[in-house]
DNA sequence: GCAATACGGATTTTCGAAAATCCTACAATT
DNA sequence: AATTGTAGGATTTTCGAAAATCCGTATTGC
């Protein structure tokens, strides 16, 4: 694995994460010291990220992390539904035992984990790369390379609204996100795409009201300050 | 604007004229030579591209044009018409005075470029553009970030197939393209979304199967040469 | 004869410094 | 007092060479 590959992991994860906060200013020394590595595999990795929105860029001014808006969030989910929604029933069209049994496998993957909880931050990791896994077999079998990577862009869009979130919330009520997941592996097995693909969408509504509700309270929180400090939650822009 | 953004235009450029053709592995004592930089602009424009898929990398082996296909095309054909239907019927609902001032305009202008012809390198140049500026104004009121970027990527990602198709073929029935944006335009500002979905969908049909028929028969065309030699029609992967 | 291995050239990747540009603060002029 | 001009420092952008890696060829060993 090459430095920029390095670079555009670790990147993509604070990113991601939140520990680089939307709107952060990304200065090249900084990164240098923080990732220990030279300008050129640095800049690469910006410039894909840059491609993929997750950084924006001014010309001779640098990079910083892209903001987060509540409009964009909603917009990101209703377009993920368009995309997932006929991913999902492609896959019910066409998927065969292999898909069948992606979904099972990677649906039992992510209930062990989610019974096991996501207490430290390596739990957390391993629980957000099975939900990822199973989302991705569910739509697997659709047989479009543009509707998957379609996917893959929103879903990473999507994980940075979620991330802040991960903690249970005071005055929330419990939700029992798993029991959504089994339901629409049901749908999806028993091949009725109308009802596989109402429940997706409802799924995806449901987080973002969610995330809607965690943060309006916390409006007058953070942007655009620098990369240094770590680790703060809901840094979302008005 | 800096070289980097040189480099990205020119490479995009050529890429999606095909005069780097699909496959061609893109050196980087080449590229330095015919663009006239340095290494560092260049992989940096080389770095968006993959982001975009429009080029492939292999960690220590470089860059080459991302190949196209058959099945590519259809599936970004298809993709496509997921994407625009919907920000069509959401530009319908949405849009007000502005946006149908911008579907009018761009397609007058249009037109014009038509009428004139596009025979030199120039006056196809501008045809593209203004082609795509009318596709842009169609959508320009959906009032989402997502769509309208899918959009633009599969926007370019068509021009890949539609170029080498410019001149008119051989043994093809004529097709009266701009009567085909006409007829959407119109559907458009009259607010009659099924109408004008529909016409999408054919729109973009039609431009896929005339891509076929010109491509299939010259099939043993050519892939994975130097990307020395410029300007060379139909060069499509099997 | 065949496989494995070592060599040499070609290529990519990375570094560190030089060049270009931008922003801020301060001074000078109207 | 307001505006324009200008130096200084900080930052990005670019270059050219060094380091690391890959690929094809030839050579060695069995």
């Amino acid at each position: 694995m090459t430095l920029a590959e390095k670079a555009y992991d670790s990147l993509r994860r604070d990113i991601v994460t939140g520990q680089l906060k939307p709107g952060a200013p990304l200065r090249m020394a900084q990164l240098s010291q923080r990732y220990e590595m030279g300008f050129s595999p640095l800049r690469e990795a910006l410039n894909r990220l840059q491609a993929e929105r997750l950084v924006t860029s001014v010309a001779l001014k640098g990079f910083s992390v892209a903001p987060l808006s509540m409009e964009e969030m909603w917009d990101a989910t209703n377009t993920r539904i368009l995309i997932e929604q006929r991913a999902l029933r492609l896959s019910i069209e066409q998927g065969g035992d292999e898909w069948e049994a992606g979904i099972v496998g990677s649906l039992h993957a992510l209930l062990l984990q989610a019974a096991r909880g996501s207490a430290t931050e390596a739990e957390a990791r391993a629980l957000e790369a099975r939900h990822h896994s199973f989302h991705t077999a569910l739509l697997s079998a659709c047989g479009s390379g543009w509707l998957m990577e379609f996917f893959q862009r929103l879903y990473v869009e999507s994980e940075r609204y979620r991330h802040p979130m991960l903690a249970p919330a005071p005055g929330e009520p419990a939700r029992d996100v798993q029991a959504e997941h089994e339901a629409l592996a049901r749908a999806a097995l028993a091949r009725d795409a109308d009802l596989a693909a109402a429940l997706l969408a409802d799924h995806y509504r449901r987080t973002a009201q969610r995330v809607e509700r965690l943060t309006l309270p916390a409006k007058g929180a953070t942007q655009g300050q620098t990369a240094q400090a770590p680790i703060d939650l809901a840094p979302l822009a008005p």
